[in-house]
RNA sequence: GGGCCGCUAGCUCAGCUGGUAGAGCAGCAGACUCUUAAUCUGCGGGUCAAAGGUUCGAUCCCUUUGCGGCUCACCA
């Protein structure tokens, strides 16, 4: 906590809120989860995060705090992906659950591994922990065989509660539970009989065969989505797990759980729903590692993980929001340098401001908040360094002398993210690179020329004049042989850059520094 | 049809445990000369969608209406 008054940040909100609606406990159980079914992109990483930065809450309150992530890898393999190899194979595979699916992209042993891993590896860089749970394992060894038996025997209960929402009434021969066939592993089977204890029988509506098994002891027997949910509400003793709009509309999955949770003699997690994010600025660029949606190592290309966090620790949960590739960068780079010289007492405002940005600022560190601010450069700025260096970013750091050592790291990080977004998304007129002895010289008239020299002239002496002085002699030069600034700009551009524009010239000028900018003027 | 969310300066949005509103961008002006989605400074009074209600007081709570969006009702 940043301050001795409560804090007012979302995350802090729930926080209380969990302790207040569970009571004092000794652990606190958060939940996350989602079938790894494709791809999980970054707005099923909005859930994550929403709850790891509760969980950050909880734990700063003093609370022992559980943070489970369930993968539904039992779930059933329903269409063969679009951007998937061998898809003719992996349609061999189709209602069978996602473990038994080859990852054709060589990634895991079987497909739901490999989206997993996928996660996974890259949750800890933005500093997310949780313990995963893995469904299949769990139904496999029959660890959900108690709740398979009580959606048994509640049955018509739980019927009566899915109908309420239903346009057309479940079957009357419907069963809470649903069976992958020990014959040919498919889901493609019809429950005959239930012995009012731990027998199912089903039939296999493939090959015509029956069987039946002891749902102690069978590998096959799985709860449906809306009854899994709540089963393991009350299996993990779950106190906090947010959802998405869709499950959370009346009629929908976490609506209709949180009445089928009472057959299972347990009662909801206080629960937030979250919004969508929409991806802004990626033109025709698509993921490079994934497909077609963007998932966390996409953003992570052009955001620090800090910032990643700073994205959705400073959103509130119900609010939707985009993840911008374009000019926006700039603003959510300079945004959050706002919001760490406001916590480090850099930039003054006023008591309210300050005391929501510094919990932004503490949510958003992935190994708590460093001792130092990191260096303070602007991203524009920072970008133009590393264009005069065509992306080598030890020597652009070189050129920083009052870095701390403290700092290099954070830098170093922030460099590699800034040079990715330039070469891959920002604008042509974002980018230039500086011309050398191996371009070649450009045209130009002896007016041209003495222009360009008594340019040269300014150049050699730009470090020890003060702004003013220095900005009247860079037009000067112009003017003094009679040329139009514009067009002096314009063709100092050209040979310094090769275009018609670029940053604004005297700063320019500056940051290339002598050596770099003489080493070109003088070829003329 | 049900549910949820939004409607605040030209634009994008902050403001959220109620005390009559703010940032960025754009725009305008200035810094002799200033090109640029790329310097600095100054300039923001908008019926906070509409109407009621609660309150000493509401953009913020309640009700109704309008407009826009999302979502559920099949699976997960």
């Amino acid at each position: 906590m940043s301050d001795n008054n409560v804090s007012t940040h979302w995350a802090d909100i729930y926080a209380d809120k969990i302790i207040r609606e569970k009571g004092e406990k000794e652990v606190y159980t958060c939940a996350s989860g989602i079938t790894p079914s494709g791809t999980v992109h970054i707005g099923n990483f909005r859930e994550i995060i929403s709850v790891d930065l509760v969980v950050k809450a909880l734990r700063e309150k003093g609370k022992n705090v559980r943070f489970i992530y369930s993968w539904d890898d039992y779930d059933v393999f329903r269409k063969v992906p679009k951007n998937m190899p061998e898809p003719e194979l992996l349609a061999t595979y189709l209602r069978k659950p996602i473990t038994l699916v080859p990852d054709t992209i060589g990634r895991a042993d079987n497909y739901a591994r490999g989206n997993e891993l996928d996660v996974e590896q890259m949750l800890p860089i933005v500093g997310v922990e949780p313990e995963y749970i893995y469904q299949a394992a769990r139904y496999r060894n029959s660890e959900y065989a108690q709740g398979m038996r009580t959606a048994l025997e509640k049955r018509d209960e739980i019927r009566a509660i899915l109908d309420e929402f239903r346009t057309t009434p479940l079957e009357e021969d419907w069963w809470p539970i649903s069976v992958f066939s020990n014959f040919t592993d498919k889901d493609t089977t019809t429950i005959l009989d239930w012995d009012g204890e731990w027998n199912i029988t089903y039939r296999d509506d493939e090959t015509g065969q029956t069987e039946t098994v002891d749902l102690r002891t069978t590998s096959c027997a799985k709860l449906p989505w809306r009854l899994d949910w709540p089963m393991r509400w009350v299996q993990e003793k779950v106190d906090f797990e947010p959802a998405g709009k869709d499950h959370h509309s009346e009629g929908g999955s976490f609506d209709t759980s949180r009445k089928v949770v009472q057959a299972f003699g347990g009662e909801a997690p206080v629960s937030f729903q979250y919004d969508f994010i929409s991806i802004k600025g990626r033109g025709g660029k698509i993921s490079s590692s994934s497909g077609e949606v963007v998932s966390l190592p996409d953003v992570l290309e052009v955001y620090t993980p800090e910032i990643t966090r700073y994205m959705f620790a400073g959103t509130r949960p119900n609010t939707e929001f985009s993840i911008s590739f374009d000019l926006d960068v700039l603003k959510i780079y300079e945004d959050y340098d706002t919001c760490e010289r406001i916590y480090f007492g850099l930039q003054e405002v006023n008591d309210k401001r300050k005391a929501k940005e510094k919990r932004i600022y503490e949510l958003s560190q992935v190994n708590g908040v460093p001792s130092e601010p990191c260096y303070q450069i602007p991203f524009r700025h920072l970008c133009n360094l590393l264009q005069l260096h065509e992306g080598d970013i030890d020597k652009a750091i070189a050129t920083l002398s009052d870095i701390t050592e403290g700092q290099r790291e954070r830098l170093e990080v922030r460099c590699k993210c800034a040079w990715n977004w330039i070469t891959t998304f920002a604008p042509e007129d974002f980018k230039y690179r500086l011309t050398n002895d191996q371009d070649a010289l450009v045209e130009i008239t002896d007016q041209e020329r003495a222009a360009v020299h008594a340019l040269t002239e300014v150049v050699k002496v730009m470090d020890e004049l003060d702004n003013k002085e220095y900005t009247t002699r860079v037009y000067d030069s112009a003017k003094d042989n009679g040329l139009d600034t514009g067009d002096f700009f314009k063709l100092i551009y050209s040979l310094m850059i090769g275009k018609d524009k670029g940053p604004k010239l005297g700063p320019f000028l500056q940051t290339c520094g002598k050596e770099k900018v003489l080493s070109i003027l003088q070829r003329y």
